[in-house]
DNA sequence: TTTAGCACTCCCTTGCCTCGAGTGCTAAGC
DNA sequence: GCTTAGCACTCGAGGCAAGGGAGTGCTAAA
C-alpha cells in the first residue's frame, strides 16, 4: 500500500538528516524540521508505523531512526530531488575534465580519479568493449637482422606494437612475405583458431620463418586476450576510511580489499541503462552488503562504452553523487562526440 | 662505544620476539630465551643500559621493552641472520614468477603483486629508466584516406603506436615523405626542440602535410613524456590493515593514502645499491615515519633497472622480507639475462 | 658482578553508577 | 478518529573506583 504524504515527508527528513549527520534521527528533530505543524508525539506514532513497514530501523530501543535499505530505495525512487549542480560545481568538473584528460591519455584511468574527487567517495572505471576482439591487420617493420617491430590493429581500431627478437636473422625480403601470410591467414579469427592454423603450417615453413611467425602470433593473441578482459581502474580508495561507518576495521578492510585487489567484481551496468543506484543488500557482492554503488555509463565511440562507478556507505549522498556523476558522464560523451580525434581507447602509456 | 656481546644478544632476542609477538618483551622472557644462564634481574640491569643508550624503548614504566629505530638499525646491520629461503619458499616464488609473468606482459606491474604476496606486506614497483628519452625512429602506416598509424621507437628500444586521424585526406605518396621528414629532423632531440623545429616548418609546408606531421610529433612528445615519468604500481595495500600497529585508523589512513594516491613519493633506491632497508624515521616521508621499507633493484637490460619495494610496520620481519625480496630480484635479473626475448619494458596491455 | 626480594607503577578489565536522549504507552483534548 | 501532553522505561555513553597482573627499579646480600 502507498504511504501517506506525511509519512513520505517524514521518511525524506529522516533520510536527508541521517545522510548529513550520520546519527539516528529523533522525533523531536523531525517535528521541528517539518515546521512544527505537528508535535513530536504524532511523529512518534508515524515513526512506529514506518518502522513496522520496514522503511526505518532502530539501532536500539532508545535511539532515533535510520533509513533501512528499503527506505533508501523509496527515497531514491520517489523522494529525492534531482539536484541541479551549482555553477561552481559544474566549473569544478569542467576544469577537472579539460585539465586532466588533455595531459594524460589514459582517459579511462583518469576518469576514475576525477570522479572520486568530485564525488568524495572511492570510484572505479572500466571500458566495456566488445567481448571478442580479433585482429584486423598486421604490419612488420624491420629493425635489424635479429629483430623487428610487430604492429597489430584490432577490429575495434586499437593499435598495439612491440619489438620482437628472433634467434635466426631474417632478410629484408622475408618480412613482407611474413606480413602477407599473417594478413591473409590470421585476421578475423579467434586466438585458438590462430593456434590451430599455426600448427598446420609447421611442416610447410622453415625454422627461420616459423619462429618469427609464431612470435608475432603469440603477441597478437596476447593483445586479443588483454583487450577482452576489461581492466578496472580504481581511485580514491582511502576516502572510505574517513566515513564513520567504516571506522570498524573489519568492514573497512573488506571493502578496501574489493577496491584494490578484487576490482573485477565491482558491479557493472546493463547496456541501455544510463545510470543505476545499488543500495546495500541490492548488491550481489557480499563485501558491498553495507555499501551502495552508483554506476553510470558514457559513450566513447566505436561501439564502446565507459563505465564509471562510485562506492560509498549506504548513507551516501545519493542526490549529489548522482547529479555529479551524470553531469560528468554526459560531458565525457559530448567530448568524445565532437572531438573524435581522441581515439576510442589509447594505449596506456605508463 | 661498542655494545658487549651479551647486550647484543639481548637486543637480538628482544627484536625477534617483538617482531613475532608485537608485544613488549619482559626480562623474564629474555632470561628464559637465553637459556637461563643469567637471571631476569641481571637482564633488567642490561635492559636499563640499553634503554639509556637508545636501543630500546619502553611504552610505559611497567611494560617490557621494544626496539627503537636505532635498535632495529643495529639489528639489521649486525645481528640479523641472513635467512636462507626454505625450498618450499623458493618453489613458491618460482611458481609465481613463471606462472604470472608468462601470462601478462606487464612485468613491472606484476612484480609488485607477486612480491606483495610473498612478503605478506604491501609492495610497490617502478621501472627506473633513463631520465631523458628521445625518439630513435618513426614509421607511418597508411590505414585509409583519413587516418594512419604512427609507430614510434625510442632510444631505449620501446615501441609505441597509435591510430591518428586527420581532417584532410593524405595520398599514399605523402606518407613516406612525411616519415622521411620525421626521421631526418625529429629524432634524437627533446620534446621542446621538436616543438621549435615544427614551428620553423610552418611556412614551408602546406596544411595537408603540416597537420598530420604535427599530430605525429605531438604523439611522440607524449610518449617521451610518459616514458620519463616512472609509473609506480602498488599492490596488496590492504595487508597493512591487518597489522596491529595500523589498527589506529589515522595511521592506517595516512599510509594507505601514500600507497594508493601518492605512490610517486615512495622511496627509490640509489643506483649501484642492490638493496636498502629504511627504518622508521630514516624515511624522509612523513607518512612513513612509523613504517619501514625494504627496496631492491633488478636489471631488465638496456640500461634499465626495475625497483621493487615492500612497506610494513617498523616491526616487520626484515630477515624474511629481505631474503625473499633479494631472491626475487635475482631471479628476475636472471630471467631477463637469459631470456631476452622479453623486451625491456613492454606496453601495458590492460 | 650477579641475584633474590620487594615495593612500586601502570595498564587493563570489571562492575557500578549516573546522565541524557529518545521511545512507547496512556489518557485527555479537539 | 486523529492529535497531544505527560510519564515511565530503556539503552548506550561516560566517569569512577577496585582488583589483578605484568614488569620494573632498587636494595642488600652472595
Amino acid at each position: 500500500m502507498e504511504l501517506t504524504a506525511r509519512k513520505k515527508q517524514i521518511l525524506k527528513v529522516v533520510t536527508e538528516r541521517y545522510i548529513d549527520a550520520a546519527e539516528p534521527v529523533g522525533s523531536k528533530f523531525i517535528a521541528q524540521a517539518m515546521g512544527g505543524a505537528v508535535s513530536s508525539a504524532t511523529i512518534r506514532n508515524e515513526l512506529a508505523d514506518l518502522t513496522e513497514q520496514g522503511y526505518l530501523e532502530q539501532p536500539h530501543t532508545s535511539a532515533g531512526r535510520i533509513p533501512s535499505p528499503k527506505g533508501y530505495r523509496l527515497y531514491v525512487n520517489e523522494l529525492m530531488e534531482r539536484k541541479a549542480l551549482t555553477v561552481q560545481e559544474a566549473e569544478e568538473i569542467n576544469a577537472a575534465l579539460s585539465g586532466k584528460l588533455g595531459q594524460l591519455d589514459s582517459v579511462v584511468a583518469q576518469a576514475g580519479q576525477v570522479v572520486s574527487s568530485i564525488a568524495g567517495y572511492p570510484a572505479y572505471s572500466v571500458a566495456a568493449g566488445k567481448s571478442s576482439v580479433t585482429v584486423r591487420r598486421y604490419d612488420l617493420l624491420p629493425v635489424d637482422a635479429g629483430s623487428f617491430i610487430a604492429v597489430v590493429m584490432t577490429d575495434d581500431s586499437r593499435v598495439k606494437s612491440q619489438l620482437l627478437h628472433c634467434q635466426l636473422p631474417i632478410t629484408d625480403g622475408e618480412l613482407p612475405a611474413l606480413a602477407n601470410l599473417l594478413n591473409s591467414h590470421f585476421t578475423g579469427i579467434s586466438a585458438p583458431e590462430m593456434g590451430q592454423k599455426l600448427m598446420g603450417l609447421t611442416s610447410q615453413l622453415g625454422a627461420e620463418l616459423f619462429m618469427p611467425l609464431s612470435q608475432a602470433i603469440e603477441y597478437a593473441a596476447g593483445v586479443m586476450e588483454s583487450s577482452a578482459q576489461n581492466q578496472v581502474y580504481a581511485a580514491g580508495q582511502t576516502r572510505i576510511l574517513s566515513q564513520p561507518e567504516f571506522q570498524d576495521l573489519g568492514r573497512a578492510n573488506e571493502l578496501m580489499g574489493l577496491l584494490t585487489d578484487r576490482k573485477e567484481s565491482l558491479p557493472v551496468l546493463d547496456e541501455g541503462t544510463p545510470m543505476q543506484i545499488l543500495i546495500g543488500p541490492e548488491n550481489l557482492n557480499e563485501a558491498l552488503r553495507d555499501a551502495s554503488v552508483v554506476v553510470a555509463s558514457y559513450d566513447i565511440g566505436e561501439n564502446m562504452r565507459g563505465l564509471i562507478g562510485v562506492v560509498g556507505p549506504t548513507r551516501m549522498d545519493y542526490a549529489a553523487v548522482a547529479a555529479r556523476l551524470s553531469y560528468f558522464a554526459e560531458s565525457l560523451t559530448k567530448m568524445f562526440g565532437k572531438n573524435n580525434q581522441l581515439p576510442p581507447k589509447e594505449e596506456d602509456v605508463p
